[in-house]
DNA sequence: TTGATTATTGAATGTTCATTCAACATAAAT
DNA sequence: ATTTATGTTGAATGAACATTCAATAATCAA
């Protein structure tokens, strides 16, 4: 089929153009840069991407994709199980997994287009309902819990979790990462059981 | 004296690509555009900062003075007065002063570096200790509290405002907006309290 | 096999970029 | 008054930029 060949390259293009934002920063990043790397014409790109706009509203789209694949192990648990394990689900939601999913500087600097794109705030927003969605399902299943409000509850968690990433990515020593990880954990423990 | 006037062109040409930024975006703003802004030439600017990685960490130091901004009228409350008051110390850790203060996009943007660069990540590093330490200083006014692990009680408060600061500024509708600023007021008071 | 569509190339476009430089202007120090 | 340091200007540099275009190659549908 050809336009898989199309899908491919396209793939392609927005990989090594996330690649090179995590090592150079995405304002540092060009077309003719990406094509070198990828070994191709910087007019191979633009023949994919019309422009430069659109290039960077697929790194977005590949960004939050990525963003999501962070909770997918979570679903998957809590679709197999029928009582919620409040300890397993915690070391889910702050497992460091998204540090292999995407990079930090990459995620923040998409984040900042956030604030004069409203089509990329509206994504972002999106993405943000339906994950606080995901985890109120999860509360619900709990007998306890589903009796109260789960859905403020969820939005306290991820208040939480927000802030912990923001917070931690900062943090390289690992003793002291662990030392704050656990306290944001004890508190969202403390979220579920009071 | 004839630093003065260095200084205040110094201030003068940050201001000028901060606000460039806000409009543009830190990634569309060049040398050039700050000389034409601030009609003056490009030259003028390299002559105070002498490449543009001192430009944009001139910037930064910017940011992180206006960040701190935020705390001030916090500290100065609390000297003041001898007793804690919980709902009036939550008040002005969730004010929206910090959107006067300083553009969210830019301030992501800034973020984005820290990544890149350990003596930014550091910067930023130092002013959060900074910041937690205010806040431990304001809990243990408090008799009740001073008993209790305020540095612990300073740090999920503080992962909370970070969260929510992330949170919110992707929401606009106003009604939203304080529906959720409530509920993390009252999660940071229920830590207050509990 | 032919014709149409898509993939790929490389050269060319004009613009903007950060930075340098030499010249001149202003103010401070002697 | 003269020297010295700093402020300011505008022109010039070459590199990098996004994007266009015409030409060729590969793949598909008929």
């Amino acid at each position: 089929m050809k336009s898989s060949i199309r899908t491919e390259r396209k793939k392609e293009i927005i990989s090594g153009f996330y690649e090179l934002c995590k090592r150079d920063g995405l304002e540092n990043v060009s077309i003719a840069k990406i094509g070198k790397h990828l070994e191709m014409p910087p007019s191979l790109i633009i023949h994919y991407f019309s422009n430069k706009r659109l290039l960077v509203l697929g790194l977005i789209d590949y960004i939050l994709h990525q963003y999501q694949l962070i909770y997918k192990p979570i679903i998957l648990k809590s679709e197999k199980d029928s009582k919620l394990d409040p300890n397993l689900l915690v070391d889910r939601l702050f497992s460091r997994e998204w540090n292999l999913l995407f990079d930090d500087g990459v995620f923040f600097s998409c984040y900042a287009f956030t604030f004069r794109d409203s089509t990329i705030k509206n994504e972002y927003k999106k993405l943000h309902l339906k994950l606080r969605k995901t985890l109120k399902n999860i509360l619900d299943k709990d007998e306890v819990l589903s009796s109260k409000n789960t859905e403020l509850l969820a939005e306290k968690i991820f208040v939480v979790i927000e802030g912990a990433y923001y917070y931690l990515s900062m943090i390289e020593n690992p003793k002291e990462y662990n030392s704050k990880l656990e306290i944001f954990k004890g508190q969202v423990l403390d979220l579920i059981s009071t």
